[in-house]
DNA sequence: ATTTGCTCAGCTC
DNA sequence: GAGCTGAGCAAAT
């Protein structure tokens, strides 16, 4: 399974290319609710991607004020990595937005499911 | 709690 | 083009 998006210069539909992949990723992040995260997993079972993929799209994410990645987070709540500042920084972030952690784990209940919210 | 196997984009050479 | 590295995950140990 893969991305189809649609080409504007043609006018068809085309496979998604890596950079359209990045651009869909980003999006989808950016719709995370501040105080609320997504897991890696969500994310790529919405694009039939393979969960390191959209870690590797954090890694790489230009934007962190459009593209909040630290809302983004293992599936069982742990926080696997941050670029700015370590998983230290990025569960700092997230305590501040009000975000509470159990075991050193994001508490479950502030977990949301981006295919749900789309009603996908 | 820790290890193992699967997976694939990006990076280096 | 080949080989290595992970911001993942689930199953097995």
């Amino acid at each position: 399974m893969s991305l189809i998006v649609w080409d504007c210069s043609r006018g068809t539909i085309k496979k998604a290319s890596r950079r359209d992949l990045y651009e869909v990723i980003y999006m989808l992040t950016s719709l995370i609710p501040t105080g609320r995260v997504v897991s890696y997993k969500n994310i790529a079972t919405i694009l039939g991607l393979n969960p390191r993929i959209i870690g590797i799209a954090m890694r790489k994410n230009k934007n962190p004020i459009i593209t909040p990645c630290h809302r983004v987070v293992g599936s069982k709540g742990d926080l696997r990595g941050y670029s700015l500042g370590g998983v230290k920084m990025k569960k700092k972030i997230l305590e501040i937005e009000g975000v509470v952690f159990r075991n050193n784990r994001v508490d479950y209940r502030f977990f949301i499911d981006l295919a749900k919210l789309l009603e996908l």
